[in-house]
DNA sequence: TGCTTGAGCTCGCGA
DNA sequence: TCGCGAGGTCAAGCA
């Protein structure tokens, strides 16, 4: 911890501000604020207690004691600014941050601040996750055959005119087929293979076949898909972690995913 | 602040977790930890310094030093577990916050705690956004010219089986058109719009336009539009938000942006 | 840099 | 409770 301020006046805490809304900095602010905001939309917040959190990326949140999502923010910041005003008698510090591309700006109109602390975070970990969408397609290459015997495939992440096809193969009647991945299918994704489908008719010989692989279904996407000749494969999240894991295991000698990591 | 504690034995700060990690508080902790996480996904972080925020409504965040989001989190959690626990002569203090529906948990495995605090945050003032796409519903509504000399609507929200048309109305020949309203458009944008457009076609009798309605496009969704004899009308959003704020004006008396919520 | 798509998406609305 | 779509989506990967 940097520093810690309880309490703060305004203008000590614009002097820690000036000096720490830097890159290399993480800054918490809790006060009661107002915020405004005004780029691709505009929105108003009124008075209320918040926690403000400028990480070392410049990435700016303000966050209200309520829900995952912030109230407010600022992805990545151009610059900052950081004043103090006099209204009705009332002195407030205001913390703006701006951005081009797109054109944005946040501005916290703060009237007490509770706690101010200043920390150089150190986190050199990078997040593993698996149970993404990319696992079904290594899994899928790893063993074609959970989606069909016989099936080839002919190239992944192949380009169309419509968009990239996950994954194109072929059956083992020589028919093309065009496989369409997706954890959470819902009508876009149907709507997406359906266009895939279409363009691979249009610039190949023979029947097409759409394929959409996904771990799990409602029954009126299944009749929205059938209704187009489209087919629906089932996977097993569970097997595509446990195969990948498998793979790591035999790949680096030890799994990123060990028992001890477990949540039990 | 309730309470706050600087570099707090483990053992002081479960005291204070197993006190306050209940719905009325707002906890953060800075601290070096591990996170893991098994539910939907599965996913592991390794030893590096973060912010944890229990929020009032029980949603559970993991902040890294970077980046808009979490590294790790839990919208809302059903329970949560502190205990302490001696590894290899090393104390460590373990948070786990689970939910059922779906079945997730988060670990948190701290080593070392810099700070905990604990707050009731007041704030009762709701976010107030304009520029969504009902936005534009409301703008075309209010001033069909917008989109093209001489529109009539007919209907919003109209019912298809290929979904629901957002505004649907005549041109000043009698020509039908299907608008399309979207901020973000995409290829299955396009799409859908045609399967409005086939629909209609369909049902109706005479000559059926599709127009996308949106403030941006990129030339090559244009294309694929252009392709399909569709049309595309810009909307400005600017003007969007300010009509919204005259009726706003007119309907409340007093606008919810007025000009002393300005980001200058 | 822009384009495209996935996300443990989250969240809100509606049936 | 579940299905569905929007989001100031963000962020990653690739051209």
């Amino acid at each position: 911890m940097d520093t810690l301020l309880q309490n703060p006046d305004l203008s000590e805490a614009k002097k820690v501000l000036d000096e720490h809304l830097r890159r290399e900095f993480t800054v918490q602010i809790n006060g009661l604020c107002t915020v405004n905001y005004q780029g691709r939309a505009k929105s108003k917040l009124d008075r209320g207690e918040r926690l403000v959190i400028k990480k070392q990326d410049t990435a700016t949140l303000v966050h209200g004691p309520e829900n995952y999502q912030p109230k407010n923010w600022q992805p990545e910041v151009d610059s900052f600014n950081v004043k103090t005003e006099k209204i009705e008698g009332e002195k407030h510090l205001i913390l703006k941050a701006e951005r081009t591309n797109p054109e944005e700006v946040v501005k916290v109109r703060f009237e007490e601040i509770d706690l101010v602390t200043v920390d150089k975070l150190i986190d050199k970990s990078e997040l593993k996750v698996r149970g993404h969408e990319v696992d079904i397609h290594e899994s899928i290459e790893e063993n074609p055959d959970i989606i069909e015997d016989g099936l080839t495939i002919v190239e992944r992440e192949k380009e169309t005119p419509a968009g990239f096809i996950d994954v194109f193969g072929r059956d083992k009647k020589d028919r093309w087929i065009v496989i369409e991945v997706k954890r959470n299918p819902d009508y876009n994704t149907i709507l997406q293979l359906q266009r895939y489908v279409d363009e691979i008719e249009k610039e190949y010989q023979g029947e097409v076949r759409g394929i959409l692989v996904a771990p799990k279904i409602t029954d009126k996407i299944l009749d929205y898909l059938q209704d187009r000749d489209l087919e629906y494969v089932e996977v097993d999240m569970e097997n595509v972690i446990a195969s990948y894991e498998a793979i790591d295991n035999s790949q680096k000698g030890l799994s990123d995913f060990d028992a001890d990591y477990s949540v039990d």
